[in-house]
RNA sequence: CGGGACGUAGCGCAGUCUGGCAGCGCACCUGCCUUGGGAGCAGGGGGUCGGAGGUUCAAAUCCUCUCGUCCCGACCA
């Protein structure tokens, strides 16, 4: 391509409304334009590198037996309310009506629609297993859109959908699809862990979610340092070191209430008493479908509601408001405490060893001093509750966990019979007996992991594109367009590239050096080939790979060298 | 949904407090000049100041409503 015909508006400034490196990079690298909240157009230079992310997933979905289909983005409310999602999907499912006043909504996945269309096609197990697949727009009202094209509201996604007779090839079919993504993201140039995810209220501990490391994600992993064991946070869990749990001697004073005016938060009681958060007890009431409840872990920890619910047993769970907890339970917020409590107490593990502590008194303005567990007060539900912290144990082997953020391109999951059995997506099996389908859903955010790659890998000058996504494989600068010998040189080069099938820009704009090389950084082309006047002189082309601070030069009679570093660079891309 | 901020040329912003000619930089067009890291000079085009209503001799500026965008939080398969 020639730069001086492709629209690829390249801006200096960057638009106010971009807060993250990728979105400010891809808006500057015009790849994309802002439509609206969350909605974007893709340009030139942005679509060709969804493009290329979407070629890897196509190859990879292929090579593990899945098939490419096309289902509809607007899907009629019937199918939905016989999944009884229509009620439960809330504001994020974009609902409309037609002409005839019938119910619709633009597809925010593809769950229904494909069991639908399977439960009219398959009959028999013979027809089992069957993987089908989709790269299309998707619609998800998300209450804040952000980070461009990272949480956006419209945005590409990969969805796919295994249909098995039985939970054990259902669960083949998913290892079948966790090393494609596997090879999808390395491929895609990136670094990236495939974690433990929370599998909500379907259960089994059969997800996956694959992270792409970066400072600026969303979510935060924990991962052991010498086992493969990786989980997302809400998931995430620790080795438990028992240690003494310890009760007051004999002559220990019962413990006492003191005035704590304005001491509403951990950090004020802390210094209140001048003492650590970790020897305050934290006090929460959290509500679910089962009731109230009260959670108490060690002051300096978070509490991890994914844990509470699972230890609940409960299907929902969130915290109410203030104004709930004062009125129905008649609880002081911000001096609350275990001793007593009417509704259930849930004690995290930590608890017991935390010796003489302090809590809230149930009293406004109140705190009791050397409280004990097992003496003061006790509870038979006691589990590992809080969030996992860096450097603690891994549950699985020796060594230490560590927490690292990162960004989420791809889930995968087993939905077992959910979805098929509301929707009486059956098929007779050897014996004649009619069974539901197991399935299993698998996405990937093409634009997101557009997004990650260069969240991940970009410098002060721009992007640095993994070669496998680079739009352009290779930036040819001419620097002398007026200089006919020089002209005539790119010229040539340029269609050797073509028939070679390497992607190339061709900088044949009549700008000067300096806009020519702050273009070529800001795209990110993998290799930057540089001819001007003094360097044909001297017979000689600059050739700079974008990752690499120093340039090396190539004598212009004999270009093996670059086709053979072009070919490195394509062969470190395919590996897998 | 709660809190905060913003909306003036394609982009980045000043002007708003204290009402009185619509501004600056970049980008764009023309010409000259320049050509190894976003040059220089000269000339030029481009605005319902987000929208509606109100106050006033006079509104980008003050008041009311409304729409949109961003940030923090809550929420969320």
């Amino acid at each position: 391509m020639r730069f001086s015909r492709m629209h690829l508006p390249t801006l200096k400034e960057v638009p106010a409304e971009a807060e993250v490196i990728s979105h400010r990079l891809m808006l500057r690298a015009g790849m994309i334009r802002r439509l609206a909240a969350g909605i974007y157009s893709y340009l030139p230079f942005g679509l060709m590198a969804l493009r290329n992310v979407e070629k890897i997933v196509r190859q990879e979905m292929n090579r593990a037996g899945a098939q490419e289909v096309l289902l509809p983005a607007v899907q009629p409310a019937e199918l939905w309310q016989e999944s009884e999602r229509w009620d439960f999907y809330g504001k994020e499912l974009l609902r409309f009506k037609d002409r005839h006043q019938r119910n619709f909504c633009f597809g925010p996945t593809h769950e229904e629609v494909i069991t639908d269309l399977i439960r009219h096609e398959i009959r028999s197990y013979r027809q089992l297993p069957l993987n089908l697949y989709q790269i299309q727009t998707k619609f998800r009202d998300e209450i804040r859109p952000r980070f461009g094209l990272m949480r956006g509201r419209e945005f590409i996604m990969k969805d796919g959908y295994s249909f098995d007779v039985d939970d054990t090839a259902a669960t083949s079919s998913y290892q079948e699809m966790r090393a494609a993504y596997s090879r999808i993201f390395t491929r895609c140039g990136l670094d990236f862990r495939a974690v433990e995810a929370d599998s909500g209220a379907i259960g089994g501990n059969f997800s996956h979610e694959f992270v792409v490391l970066a400072d600026s994600g969303e979510d935060a992993i924990a991962s052991c340092s010498k086992c493969d064991y990786a989980a997302n946070i809400e998931k995430a869990q620790s080795r438990f070191i028992a240690g003494d749990v310890s009760l007051p001697d004999a002559g220990v004073a019962p413990a006492e209430a003191v005035a704590t005016p304005d001491c509403e938060s951990i950090a004020e009681v802390a210094a209140f008493f001048q003492t650590a958060p970790a020897n305050i007890l934290k006090s929460m009431i959290f509500e679910s479908d089962l009731g109230f409840c009260m959670v108490v872990v060690p002051g300096d920890r978070e509490v991890n509601e994914f844990k509470v619910k699972a230890a609940l047993g409960a299907n929902w769970l969130e915290v109410p408001p203030p104004a709930r907890i004062i009125d129905e339970l008649e609880l002081p917020v911000g001096y609350m405490g275990p001793l007593p409590v009417k509704i259930p107490l849930l004690v995290d593990r930590l608890v017991p060893q935390m010796g003489a502590l302090i809590c809230g008194a149930n009293r406004y303005g109140y705190h009791l001093r050397g409280v004990y567990w097992g003496r003061d007060f006790t509870s038979e539900q006691i589990a590992d509750l809080v969030q996992v912290r860096a450097g603690e144990a891994c549950p699985r082997c020796d060594g230490l966990l560590q927490i690292d953020r990162g960004i989420e391109v791809g889930h995968i999951f087993k939905l077992g019979t959910k979805y098929s059995e509301k929707l009486n997506a059956v098929f007779l099996d050897q014996d004649g007996q009619e069974k539901a389908m197991v399935m299993g859903c698998y996405g990937i955010g093409i634009g997101r992991t557009v997004a990650a790659a260069i969240e991940q890998n970009y410098d002060e000058n721009g992007i640095i594109f993994p070669y496998a996504l680079a739009p352009f494989k290779v930036a040819l600068l001419n620097l002398d367009l007026k200089n006919e010998a020089v002209t005539s040189f790119c010229e040539k080069l340029y269609q050797e590239f073509l028939s070679r099938g390497i992607n190339v820009l061709y900088d044949d704009r009549n700008e000067r050096p300096g806009v020519k090389f702050k273009d070529a950084d800001l795209l990110g082309t993998p290799l930057r080939l540089t001819l001007g006047r003094k360097g044909f002189k001297r017979g000689v082309i600059e050739v700079k790979l974008r990752r690499e601070a120093e340039a090396r030069e190539f004598p212009l009679e004999n270009l093996e060298p670059l086709w053979s570093l072009l070919a490195e660079l394509q062969a470190d891309d395919s590996r897998i």
